[in-house]
RNA sequence: CGGGGUGUGGCCCAGUUGGUCCAAGGCGUCUGGUUUGGGACCAGAAGAUCGUGAGUUCGAAUCUCACCACCCCGACCA
């Protein structure tokens, strides 16, 4: 729980867990439930993911992707069908063992993904290949009973979306699946955060996957974040279901794959990536209020001029930005400031008695913490230009960032501190990965796209000596 | 699942050699007033089965036993 009575957050060198999880609730993103690992996402938290919801979606649809909904129950047989993908989920389900005051013989899960509650139904609907590409996605909520939460991160019910997929042929299941991953890479960029785009290691992926694409995300601890994945299922499913189709050639074929999905873990990211001391800072695109106005008066006379006139800025700004008027009238100036700050709030506007008096507004920018004045009837343009310029500046933060906390090594010799990322010419063997998890608490993060089909650039394995295949990212990862 | 910690008004908590505790303080809330350019102040008010159960005792927030819940670290983690 948030300590109300210290009024500051813990410092981020101080002890970065603490003033993720302070800042989550001190800043209203989220609340402690009843129910363990759950977390009560609050609206000003909501807003965020709706946000970037409504930018994920406006580009699937632009792709002609169909939403689509299915039960958030599973036959537990369903699930039990894809023996990786059992294993994979087995420990973290929540089953349903009665229901209408009795016993079921029939046992549900509740969903932790839903390829096994889609796939028997897609069998139905696909019959020939003039069925396909299907597809689909749903925005729903998921349950993983995860041992150990993490606000936004890792909690036990989240929300996200899940594409599902099936098309003729390798070929267009594996283009589709490195689509989703461009796409997902844009959504971070629209959140001002650079992603490390890539593949997973054998070990990192999909339980039930051929290959898994994945974006990456460097939290300002080191740590690293698996902001969304792209999976190419090939005919695992497909055979365990029966999804066949009827080819041109008059032979039944099994459809070939893909499951994609991104949860609100983003906005875990969002605050692990962009916040400072002072709280969220937030790129104006996912700002639940990306402009603050906060008037400030001495007595009844300037109290009317000054409103009036923030009202009349506000109206006029509203037609552009979510703008909020802060006009409580039992708090200070100063707490205010403080209050928006912690929110993350991109710009804000302060206007008094000087500045109704010469035309102006004095302007915050969240990002630099820095103010500025500006005429008023220069404020449309300046603001047009500053909203970008706070994108791009935290962007290129969050660039400058990651860029300067990764080591290149040759041997894991090298590896002294675990709060960066670490590239390394890797044999790719299960083994070696492995030992260097229990060495070093790293793992395989991600082999970044520009290496993928690039050889090594050293000779041998950074773990083993033996040959190494590629340059990968490694990590401690939340 | 292993290790550690915590449970006391809405929140943060003090109080644990048993009695002076029908529980202190701060934040927040409410009322009134003064304030308002970087986390305002004064006065007053409301608000508590001290996690649950049993036990010891003349007497339990405090001691004993059992249980429950949550948090943190680790293992696990698409």
């Amino acid at each position: 729980m948030p300590n109300l009575e210290k009024k500051t957050l813990t410092k981020q060198s101080e002890d970065f867990a603490q003033w993720y999880q302070d800042l989550v609730y001190e800043a209203e993103l989220a609340e402690v439930s009843e129910v363990r690992g759950c977390g009560i996402v609050r609206p000003y938290g909501l807003k965020i993911w709706e946000l970037i919801k409504a930018e994920l979606s406006r580009r699937l649809e632009d792709d002609g992707v169909e939403n689509v909904y299915f039960p958030i129950f599973v036959p537990l047989e369903n699930l039990e069908a894809e023996k990786d993908h059992v294993k994979g989920f087995a420990p973290e389900l929540a089953i349903v063992t009665h229901a209408g005051g009795e016993e079921l013989t029939n046992k549900l899960a509740v969903r932790p993904t839903s390829e096994a509650a889609m796939y028997k139904t897609y069998a139905k609907w696909i019959q020939s290949y003039k069925y396909l590409p299907l597809r689909l996605n749903q925005w729903a909520n998921v349950v993983r009973w995860e041992k150990r939460p993490r606000a936004f991160l890792r909690w036990s019910e989240f929300l996200w979306q899940e594409g599902h997929t099936a098309f003729a042929t390798e070929t267009e299941a594996r283009a589709e699946s490195r689509k989703m991953l461009d796409i997902y890479t844009d959504i971070y960029k629209f959140m001002a955060i650079p992603g490390f785009s890539g593949q997973k290691s054998e070990s990192e992926k999909f339980a039930g996957a051929v290959d898994t694409l994945t974006i990456e995300v460097m939290a300002k601890d080191g740590k690293a974040i698996q902001g969304a994945t792209s999976h190419y299922l090939g005919t695992n499913f497909a055979e365990v279901f029966k999804v066949n189709y009827l080819g041109s050639d008059g032979n039944s074929h099994l459809v070939q794959q893909n499951s994609w999905g991104l949860s609100w873990r983003a906005v875990g990211a969002v605050v692990m990536v962009h916040g400072d001391d002072n709280g969220l800072r937030l790129p104006p695109n996912i700002a639940p209020i990306q402009v603050v106005i906060i008037p400030i008066y001495k007595d009844e006379l300037s109290q009317k001029k000054v409103l009036e006139n923030s009202n009349k800025i506000s109206a006029d700004l509203k037609k552009k930005y979510r703008v909020k008027r802060d006009e409580r009238d039992n708090e200070s100036p100063g707490f205010k400031y403080n209050y928006w700050e912690l929110r993350g709030v991109p710009v804000r506007l302060e206007i008094g008695g000087r500045e109704v008096e010469e035309n102006k507004v004095t302007v915050f920018r969240r990002d630099l913490n820095t103010k500025e004045t500006v005429v008023l009837g220069e404020l449309a343009v300046y603001l047009k230009k500053l909203m970008k310029d706070i994108h791009k500046n935290l962007y290129q933060q969050a660039l400058d960032f990651s860029g300067s906390h990764i080591k290149k090594i040759k041997s894991w010799e090298e590896i002294k501190a675990t709060n960066i990322w670490y590239e390394a010419s890797w044999s790719e063997d299960p083994a070696t990965e492995k030992e260097l998890k229990e060495k070093f608490g790293i793992v395989s993060r991600v082999l970044p796209l520009k290496n993928v089909s690039k050889p090594a650039k050293n000779k041998k394995c950074f773990i083993s000596g033996q040959a190494a295949k590629r340059d990968w990212l490694f990590a401690k990862c939340y």
